[in-house]
DNA sequence: ACAATAGGGATTTTT
DNA sequence: TCCCTATTGT
């Protein structure tokens, strides 16, 4: 590969920052749309085929695991060839591989588990309760925030003074709780991989000195994401010899609330010297009016390191502003617009529908379901984070580890095998008493039980016993698959009335095919079921199925479309103490995070901007007046196209409509029910898989011969019983 | 052990 | 309003 291939696609900017002077640090500001995959990307293979860097001295971080694989893909596809060992990855599992590697070093077991937020809060939860600490005076999810919070400073429970503060006070207690019992356990959160990963350098001066003489390059992507630590981790590794490469874009910092400082990215100038800075303006996606547009909204930010996007690609249409009257009809309005650009045959991903939080999904929901849009909302619960999900990566920990306590705290008794909480206390009792774990003091105690609990207790150290012998010379799917069964989850989740769908049971059979697909890392310290289940910890996002989504409409949160781009987007819910929300509304600094937050959502679209509010809104159980954005108004009216004009149905069509329509799904319709099969005059025949709701709102989910499984509303979807 | 019921809280969530 | 949790009753 010769440099005209690296730099052949790349603009001036893009060039010299992909050739920049191995000499200096680098701060690349990368605005929206501006390629700074493309430059990262470019850059290590610059320095890969060009500077004879091995691949072996590059150390490349970003925060998310969706982003580090797209890393690892262009770089191969780039480089022409695999790029296994090359260290690539999250802060998290970066530091995760470093924590494996050297455990011993970092005072851990070679087994450590990592907690994901769920078994952080039991625990904590736990610890309360055992202290004594009133749960309702002190929220176990503020506790939690707290400690979180805390690590992500760096700060252990050592170095806070509580003063006279009553909750820092009790939190700094529960913290000093929490980090002894995970010490105890082996037991390390997502924050602790960091700070302990940081310890672990900082106190080891033979170790930095490896990883920094080894990584000559270490570049950072999304660099206004960096909280505390990780910004104090990239410095302890850079060094005379090493340089850093960091991407990133101030006007897009949303995660502050999160602990992300955006001072880090002006830190950075003054901390990593000789540093150039250089400016990526260009824009590569948005159409003239929705940049010009965006720039003057977020211009009303004070402290910016300075940056204005611009495009040779036209102006475009106008930013339409619909004003609705209420989030039915905001809906309504958004959803036909939909409609109508699909009549265009455009395909129904390239639109997508961004709001500021997740209960304004609803109203479109239904009004797609009623237009029979197909859909997918992103957001909620992931994969590995389902109960059953975790219920079966318990047993799978417990099998491979009998010591995981946490593993067994959530399956002794589930599916419930007559194991209570008296029993659960006194193996507990034990096990601090002896200094040993639950399964092995369950084993201890048994004989000195009452025969009833005794006999329970046995059954259930004989199962976790049984299973293990049994999947000794399995593969790891081949262990899943019996786990579930052997478990009784399969068997539990199947008689689960309320899982009519049977999505659990299905989610439980979507675990064994994610087993298999998963490639373990040869070189890995790890045997390949407890690299299967730090990876599930690391990236709970397996699973999924993305077969049918590019048939969908996109909706999710503005935070969850940062990186992503559409060709159409509709920015919803454009009103004060929605968006900006009302919790920010009181403090500059937040408001400026709001302002960058609508920056990111009017930055995804490509092609056509449409913003939208509602002049009454029904949230929380009551209806609320609201006044547009104040975001809204920062936009010049140059660039606005504005749309006050009520769209589609007036309210009384709506009433007559639905009058209409209550004749043809009766609400006493016994007909309706699992299994049942139906004929629908668009999609075909189908089942009946699930349905909630009451007459006309019953809505009905069924799984269609060819149309895939859908979501409608029985009083518009017309269903035929065949 | 589980279902029914009452009460409280309700941005955003990369790992 | 809706959803999650904790409590209560069978």
């Amino acid at each position: 590969m010769n440099l005209s291939e690296i730099l052949g696609d790349l603009n001036d900017k893009q060039s010299q920052s992909v050739i920049l002077d191995n000499n200096k640090n680098a701060l690349i500001l990368a605005g929206a749309g501006s390629g700074k995959t493309r430059v990262l990307t470019h850059r290590i293979a610059y320095l890969v085929t060009q500077n004879s860097v091995n691949t072996d001295s590059i150390l490349a971080v970003t925060f998310t695991n969706k982003a580090a694989l797209e890393m690892r893909e262009r770089l191969s596809l780039l480089l022409r060839r695999p790029i296994r060992s090359m260290w690539v990855g999250t802060f998290h599992g970066i530091s995760h591989r470093m924590l494996r590697t050297h455990h011993i070093e970092a005072n851990l077991s070679s087994q450590f588990q990592i907690l994901d937020a769920q078994d952080q809060f039991r625990i904590i939860k736990r610890l309360m309760k055992e202290n004594q600490i009133d749960e309702t005076k002190y929220p176990v999810k503020k506790i939690q925030w707290f400690i979180n919070q805390q690590k992500d400073e760096g700060v252990r429970p050592k170095d806070i003074d509580a003063g006279y503060n009553y909750f820092v006070k009790q939190s700094v207690k529960v913290f000093e709780l929490y980090e002894g019992h995970c010490a105890s356990n082996d037991l390390i959160d997502f924050a602790e991989l960091l700070l302990r990963s940081y310890d672990l350098l900082k106190l080891n001066s033979d170790l930095l000195s490896h990883y920094q003489e080894r990584f000559q390059h270490i570049l950072v992507d999304e660099f206004q994401d960096t909280n505390t630590i990780q910004y104090k981790w990239i410095k302890l590794l850079s060094s005379k010899q090493n340089r850093v490469f960091c991407v990133g874009d101030d006007d897009q910092s949303i995660y502050g609330w999160r602990g992300a400082k955006i001072d880090n990215i002006h830190k950075l100038e003054k901390d990593f010297t000789p540093i150039q800075t250089i400016r990526l303006e260009q824009n590569y996606r948005s159409t003239g009016n929705i940049l010009s547009a965006s720039n003057a909204l977020i211009t009303n930010n004070k402290s910016r390191l300075g940056k204005s996007l611009w495009t040779d690609s036209g102006d475009g249409e106008k930013i339409d502003v619909y004003e609705a009257r209420t989030e039915i009809d905001e809906s309504d309005y958004v959803v036909s617009s939909i409609q109508t650009l699909l009549n265009d045959n455009i395909m129904a991903r390239n639109c997508a529908i961004l709001y500021r939080s997740n209960a304004q999904s609803r109203a479109f929901e239904e009004r797609l379901i009623k237009y029979n849009i197909p859909y997918i909302i992103y957001g909620g619960l992931r994969f590995f984070e389902r109960a059953e999900i975790k219920d079966a990566m318990c047993y799978l920990r417990l099998i491979e580890n009998s010591s995981d306590n946490v593993a067994f705290e959530r399956i002794v008794n589930f599916p419930t095998r007559g194991i209570g909480n008296a029993t659960i206390e006194k193996i507990r009792e034990f096990a601090a008493n002896n200094g040993t774990n639950l399964f092995q003091s369950s084993v201890s105690i048994i004989s000195s039980l009452p025969t009833r609990a005794a006999n329970s207790l046995d059954g259930f150290v004989k199962l976790i016993e049984n299973m293990r012998d049994a999947s000794q010379n399995l593969n790891l799917s081949e262990k899943v698959a019996l786990l579930i069964k052997d478990s009784g989850l399969i068997y539990h989740f199947s008689n689960d009335k309320t899982d009519k769908a049977g999505s659990k049971k299905e989610n439980l059979e979507e675990l064994i095919a994610t087993a298999k697909r998963y490639i373990h890392d040869e070189e890995s310290d790890l045997s390949e079921t407890l690299g299967f289940i730090s990876q599930a910890t690391l990236d709970s996002s397996g699973g999924d199925d993305n077969t049918n989504t590019n048939k969908c409409v996109q909706l999710m949160t503005i935070h969850s479309a940062k990186g992503l781009e559409f060709p159409y987007v509709f920015l919803a819910g454009m009103e004060e103490d929605l968006f900006p929300s009302r919790q920010s509304k009181d403090e500059p600094r937040l408001i400026d995070e709001e302002r960058r937050l609508c920056y990111v959502g009017m930055t995804r679209a490509m092609k056509k901007l449409t913003l939208s509010y509602a002049i009454k809104r029904f949230l929380h159980g009551q209806s609320i007046y609201a006044y547009p954005s104040r975001f809204i108004d920062e936009i010049p009216q140059h660039y606005k196209n504005s749309i006050k004009q009520k769209f589609g149905l007036s309210e009384n069509d709506y009433k007559s409509n639905n009058s209409k329509n209550q004749n043809i799904f009766p609400e006493s319709d016994s007909q309706l029910s699992v299994g049942a099969n139906v004929k629908h005059a668009k999609f075909g025949y189908g089942t009946v898989l699930n349905f909630e709701g009451k007459g006309d709102s019953t809505r009905v989910q069924i799984k269609f011969k060819k149309a895939g499984t859908k979501w409608l509303i029985s009083s518009y979807a017309n269903l035929e019983f065949v």
